[in-house]
RNA sequence: GUGAGUGUCGCCUAGUGGUUAAGGCGCCAGGUUGUGGCCCUGGAGAUCGAGGGUUCGAAUCCCUUCACUCACCCCA
């Protein structure tokens, strides 16, 4: 039948059953705690924005914006995009409302699908749901340290074992050309051992030749100029602002000279979330950074901000594969079952008035038997059933069964509401 | 965009040239008059991803194509 249907779930996408949702539910309800806790509100920005706000911010030469935005001309000819990423529009929102007239720093977190064309693989989807959050108009290392503690606690709030914490500087506008130019001179004298997407790297984004995983490429790398070293003293300071304060904060990080990320608009630190026995692929569970240039390049006043991102999706993989399984809920139901015409009418009756006291019942359709009935209020769980047969229609009565012990007796109708507000 | 692997009922799987494609799970219905969970019986459900070819004969061999998966690139 697979072949015949003519409709499926477009490439990258899928469609996220109800056995799954616990999962879901189970980390939006973590993630909605941990930013109550820290003072984040939250925001829903629209699905689509205006394409030259993601060309802007994330940079017209990244493979985000060349080649995996979800990009089409509205009727009036507008050039809108899907969002591809979470950071741009809050900081659209943040101008468009003026917000640096809010106490600073403006805190918000949200939760957004986002659309990027790429092949599908493990934890990886064409559209994914993203949490993330972002503390704008303060630059304070401080502000950067609880930022990365509070992604620290999300993921170990869940549960999650074996992950570690990466961090970075990459300086700012003034000190990462000089390095960026140190970098390309060393790498240009290994050029020739590298590997051949490493070549391509080379002209493209030089800073990513950090982080190919090749061994071959990784000893290169370990020699390679380090961004640390090579911070302005302004930077400088703040990287180890930071550093202290997430000890303070006891956070387990560790720093990593060789960690960039994907995105244009990061200055200063930058931090990831990774599983640590990552198997090559998908290694990064959530990650963010500072961007305190984002803003004023939109047309706002300077503006420091520091944000986090991650991947839902993501982390629900993790979840399963440490045997990690969403608390359950425990309403189990009730089963309203009947016999004939006269039946099936008392059963409407107590099916609507259980539900209006907001009970979750059950009841069945089309005239079943009543082993049939039975059958199903054993496959959906309830934990008893009531029963309108013949007889207990004629006396007025209700069959009372408790599933769960298999005993049952025989009550007035009148007096079903107060034998369950009993139980 | 590149490379590799896989495609048999809703799910998992058997079947690698030969009569009506098999089993498990699930679903539906029965196992005497109105009752679940265990058990038993029966039923529905697959033109074996699609198209073409080889052959007397193909789910099984060949080609093409599509889809899915994994990996690379990149990222969450």
């Amino acid at each position: 039948m697979k072949g015949a249907y003519l409709y499926k779930a477009p490439r990258g996408t899928t469609d996220i059953l109800p056995a799954e949702q616990g999962y879901f539910r189970y980390i939006e309800e973590r993630a909605a705690d941990i930013c109550q806790c820290y003072g984040y509100k939250r925001i829903d920005t629209p699905l689509f924005e205006d394409s030259r706000l993601f060309v802007r911010t994330i940079g017209p030469g990244t493979d985000i914006v060349e080649k995996e935005t979800y990009s089409f001309e509205d009727r009036s000819g507008q050039g809108m995009t899907l969002r591809p990423e979470g950071t741009a529009p809050i900081c659209r929102a943040y101008l468009e409302h003026g917000m640096h007239n809010l106490p600073q720093p403006v805190k918000l977190y949200y939760f957004a699908a986002i659309f990027r064309y790429e092949r599908p693989q493990k934890g990886r989807y064409r559209q994914h749901q993203q949490f993330g959050f972002e503390a704008l108009g303060e630059g304070d290392p401080a502000l950067d340290a609880e930022v990365i503690e509070m992604a620290w606690r999300f993921f170990k709030s869940l549960g999650l074992r074996k992950i570690s914490m990466k961090v970075n500087s990459i300086g700012c506008r003034l000190c990462r050309p000089p390095y960026l130019e140190k970098l390309t001179e060393y790498y240009s004298e290994h050029i020739d051992q590298m590997c051949p997407e490493c070549k391509a790297r080379f002209r493209k984004n030089t800073l990513r030749l950090l982080d190919c995983k090749k061994p071959l490429c990784q000893d290169t790398a370990a020699g390679a100029p380090k961004s640390v070293q090579h911070l302005c003293p302004e930077c400088k300071e703040h990287f180890k602002s930071v550093s202290s304060y997430l000890r303070l904060l006891r956070v387990p990080y560790k720093k990593d000279h060789r960690l960039v990320r994907g995105l244009d608009y990061y200055t200063r630190t930058v931090f990831e979330v990774q599983p640590k026995d990552e198997g090559g692929a998908q290694s990064a569970l959530g990650g963010g950074g500072r961007y305190d240039d984002l803003i004023g390049e939109l047309g706002g006043k300077p503006t420091p901000a520091i944000g986090f991102a991650t991947g839902i999706e993501r982390i629900v993989l993790n979840l399963k594969e440490q045997g990690i399984k969403p608390p359950v809920s425990d309403a189990q139901g009730i089963y309203v079952a009947y016999l004939g015409h006269e039946g099936k009418a008392e059963a409407v009756k107590l099916t609507a008035e259980l539900r209006r006291a907001g009970m979750l019942v059950h009841w069945s359709f089309g005239n079943k038997s009543l082993k049939s009935q039975m059958r199903q209020a054993n496959a959906l769980g309830a934990e008893f059933a009531f029963i309108f047969g013949e007889d207990e229609v004629r006396n007025g009565t209700v069959m009372y069964r408790d599933l769960v012990e298999g005993d049952q007796w025989e009550v007035p109708i009148d007096e079903v509401v107060n034998l369950l507000t009993q139980v």
